[in-house]
DNA sequence: TAAATCCTTACATCCAATGTAAGTGGTGTT
DNA sequence: AACACCACTTACATTGGATGTAAGGATTTA
């Protein structure tokens, strides 16, 4: 059963979405803490987002612009202003569909379906920046071309990506590869990283892997040196 | 530079949206030979397809589904009858994004482009009823899950699909895995095609590998006898 | 500077993918 | 029916990429 999650300030209209979405046999989850909204999202992991534009607080393009640079759950925008402006800026945002209220009921069904449908069988898609990383085969997808890393590789690469920008343990990562974390020489880790390393920079990859001393490793930016705060990028 | 087709039979708006297509760096063809929609664009292979649902003639919907069924050519539909049951059956049949006359420029472009960008990268995937192939690794998508072939599987495989239903030499199938006709011992290619056969049984696909005695083998639709109508051989 | 940690390189091993070979089974022709 | 031809299967040897191992160099930290 695919889930979908519902941002949309009036009760009202949260309420009859809800019902129609259940109706059609969809798993609704309505979000009414507006401070957290991408937090909760990203926590909640829905197929799909139904994003109401004008909110309380945060606007719905920021949120929509987190969502999409932190994941690969496709988004769809409603508002109900029917301006051209908003719709391109949603566009260009990333929203996968825009919608303007009051909908038809089977439009919006419709759309929802459609977009579900494109996304069919990326669920096992990793998103990265500017790259996919399929969890089943490690193909990795840059730039328009595609190429098979090996498998310790993959997993490694897939390890970091979880948890993106942030610090993985050597232990977490020995685990993901080898599948437990009973004693392997941390030098064989070591030696599939710096061929990962070798792998990525041969390609058009906009992330780079950093490591922690005594810790563990990153996915980071590749532009972005880990000590210098200077706004570049 | 992305190719776009147009299909549109009010030779006005075609040239506007041509001008305005081109303007914004798509190279452009019109087709005004409406008899054979669907070889012509099959034939150009355009980037995107924007289509107009009423032609003089067969009915844009059945062109979209054909297209649909033989390509993975994205299809963006426009029409002047802003009326849902249209724009339902267009989405039904796997159009990408559809659009009611009169439309803004910028919403135009800004949809064109946003399908195309959904497209990106998916250029070097080859469709097949229920499956797609990536060419570069051979990585095989069924039914939500991927698979990795063997190269030479992967290259007869591709050798297939490309001509979809018709028969492929073996002179033609050993170019495509070995780069050369120079003699090849017939019987690497005939294990190798036990191999993918295999391959393929044990995955959900539903197309077949059927061979022509002594010419070659194609690709056919798994539950279809091979028997047919008696009048040939 | 010394110790810890990280990185690089080279080499040995292993395993999946492929090629080779020999034999079986089916089909069409005379 | 007998034969030739082609398609298929199976088993085994070979190969090449991926991995693990080991040793030594480079870097960071105290």
């Amino acid at each position: 059963m695919k889930s979908i999650a519902v941002v949309e300030d009036e009760k009202m209209v949260a309420k009859e979405l809800s019902s129609m979405l259940e109706k059609e046999g969809y798993d609704v989850h309505c979000i009414d803490d507006f401070s957290e909204v991408t937090e909760t999202v990203l926590e909640l992991r829905p197929d799909l987002l139904l994003l109401d534009i004008n909110l309380p607080g945060k606007s719905g393009f920021q949120i929509c612009r987190e969502i999409k640079n932190k994941s690969s759950i496709p988004v769809v925008v409603v508002t109900s202003r029917d301006q051209l402006p908003d719709e391109l800026h949603a566009l260009e945002l990333g929203a996968d569909e825009f919608l303007t209220k009051p909908y038809r009921k089977e439009r919006l069904l419709a759309r929802v379906a459609n977009v579900l449908r494109r996304y069919e069988g990326r669920s096992n898609m990793l998103e990265g920046p500017g790259f996919l990383l399929d969890r089943g085969t490690y193909t990795l997808y840059v730039d328009g071309s595609s190429v098979l890393l090996p498998k310790n590789q993959g997993k490694i690469l897939e390890a970091l990506m979880t948890e993106l920008g942030n610090v993985v343990t050597k232990e977490t990562i020995c685990e993901a590869v080898w599948g437990t974390s009973e004693f392997i020489d941390e030098n064989a880790l070591q030696v599939n990283l710096t061929r990962l390393k070798k792998t990525l920079a041969a390609l058009p990859m906009k992330v780079q892997i950093a490591s922690e001393r005594g810790v563990g490793y990153k996915l980071l930016p590749s532009d972005t040196s880990e000590k210098a705060p200077e706004g570049e990028v």
